[in-house]
DNA sequence: TCCCCGTCTGACACCGGTGTCATAATGTCG
DNA sequence: CGACATTATGACACCGGTGTCAGACGGGGA
């Protein structure tokens, strides 16, 4: 088997490369009979254009980089999967780049990054998504990017969102309306923007349902599992205890169910709890726990494609012709199960 | 801020374009002096060779893709992080290529990969590990390739993997001295070739402890948390009841301790439960599961170093020189949590 | 001194595509 | 029917590196 080039392809149709290549791109400019011509000798030799070669010439190198530090395995495969069913629409492929934001070198890694792989653009998820520095790099750098989950809407950026603040909203106001009084809140972690909104729509339900807000209901978390058992620890041993807990996110949650079920605790009927999320750990422990289900994958395919979009017009001569900011919010869902009920008495 | 080309160092330094090439890739024959002229030039211009014209001129792209299928997207994660840590230690770059095994085109699909990726090498993850059809395709393309946890070693590829038999003996073992002689076994999915290892652990530690196979206590899974509701639905109301359930993965336990509770079971007094993997929820729900710990990390971490070797050292003339067919098999360890424990009578 | 040989270096073609431009063929209008 | 615009095509340079080969240089043996 022999390599099959564009010149195989050209001497074989009886054009030349030049016309090989104005079909492999769709170009104007060619008639329907040559192209028929081409078209014939790519399937008779079963052609595939050379990316690499491709990249070269025209500088691009037709892979996108996700970048993220995230300690939910479920949410990073859920990134992934949306991000590489739109790279794969479009003919891109995915590189994946965890980092940690805390790094000391956070800028240097990225450039390397950028050095080393050319890639054509970058996905940042959360935490990156509202970190400023990163961002005001990557836009001096003129590197496109889409950001997932942000909350800082600048305007600028391709940004693709769910609303966490009502999320966190709508699930205290049904702990609320269970009955729900004394409603623990742990916090997520501070570097994420999504931890801010959580806690903003928690106090939003307090306040529209007139329940005065505790502080010493809130505890500081950071989204880990560890976390959220340090923070029941502390919250289980209050008195009163509070009759509901609710976690920024489902390994918090799952953390105190199981250290409510170690102190004999029946949950829901001891104390409710709610997380955030959906991640699979959600309903496979027992009681499954109420939660937010985010549309993840959804919401990083749509920021890849539009990603692809960006790039690929900035690839035209038209240079910025179209300046459109795409920021779009996708709906989060409510999902009830069995770790949320009125309280006992 | 312009772009700097060999070219660039070329005429900074006052050399020839292959002298700068020659001092990139560590090539002999190049003069003490001039090999600091072209190396301060690389590091006052700031140069990094674009790896895509390399690519183009080696016909390489110093990319590799992992591929897998799998349910668990803690094993997926880890095996990423193993996977991305060797590359980056070699100047690679990692693809990730999830795909369905039982797709109708499963070889079009990995064609397609190569030709439109131009890939160096391919890390096989469960269950690709044993996929005869596609190692045999993927020889006959002559596509490096590494194998990670396969079964079937056939002494001409690489291959990293921990000793599953080994680690179902264990687990088993650690059941039978507890007390427990009924020991139900859930398999998992028939397309692994690790189903077969762990279920072979337990029936040889039953046999080396005198204790009769049963066979009803046998149910067929998949590694999915439903496949283990629905076998958990079955041993969980068999009678009498075995004492012990070993689940051939955390997930499928978890489930199993899922409908235990359900059904006020308490484990591990009235029936224990074990796992394999040690995958998170292991030890995020209550409780904590019994597990066999597998080094998933290390082992793709170690497929791919062998891997690049492979391809770094077919790059150079010699040629197959070294036909030196690289099988490792790393140590499980097993983890005793809470959920095993001595028969209650 | 001459010849041979190993070391060091650069000119040049090449990898497999794309961009630019010149040119030929065709159509359009006054 | 000639002037000119438009479409179709190819020659050639170029992207940024690497491989091949020839030539310059210096040292050692005859």
């Amino acid at each position: 088997m022999k390599k099959i080039t564009i010149n195989s392809v050209a001497s074989y149709a009886g054009v030349s490369k030049k016309t090989v290549s104005r079909v492999l791109n769709n170009e104007p400019n060619v008639s329907d009979v040559t192209r028929e011509k081409v078209l014939k000798a790519f399937k008779e030799l079963d052609y595939t254009p050379n990316p690499i070669a491709r990249g070269l010439a025209r500088n691009r190198s037709f892979i996108i980089a996700c970048l993220y530090d995230n300690p939910s395995k479920s949410y990073i495969t859920r990134l992934q999967s949306g991000a590489l069913a739109a790279c794969h629409q479009h003919g891109f492929n995915l590189l994946i780049h965890p980092c940690e934001l805390r790094g000391q070198a956070l800028l240097d890694n990225i450039e390397q990054l950028l050095q080393t792989s050319r890639i054509d653009g970058l996905v940042l998820t959360p935490p990156f998504s509202d970190h400023g520095e990163l961002v005001a790099f990557l836009r001096q750098k003129k590197v496109p990017f889409a950001r997932v989950a942000s909350v800082k809407l600048d305007d600028e950026s391709i940004s693709v969102r769910s609303n966490d603040e009502q999320g966190a909203f709508e699930i205290t106001e049904l702990l609320i309306e269970l009955g729900h009084k004394d409603i623990a809140f742990i916090k997520g972690h501070p570097d994420h923007s999504a931890t801010e909104q959580r806690f903003n729509g928690y106090r939003r339900a307090l306040a529209e349902h007139g329940i005065a807000y505790q502080e010493h209901l809130v505890e500081e978390g950071n989204f880990s599992y560890h976390s959220g058992a340090d923070s029941a620890e502390t919250i289980l041993h209050l008195d009163p205890r509070p009759t509901a807990v609710f976690a920024s996110n489902d390994y918090m949650a799952a953390a105190v169910l199981k250290a409510a079920t170690q102190m004999d605790l029946k949950v829901p009927d001891d104390i409710a709890i709610a997380g955030f999320d959906n991640a699979p750990i959600a309903r496979h422990i027992w009681p499954g726990l109420t939660t937010i289900a985010q549309p993840v994958e959804e919401m990083t395919r749509l920021a890849v494609e539009h990603l692809i979009e960006q790039i690929n017009q900035g690839d035209n001569g038209d240079e910025e012709q179209q300046k459109e900011p795409l920021q779009i919010t996708l709906e989060a869902k409510l999902i009830c199960r069995e770790s949320t009920a009125a309280p006992k008495s």
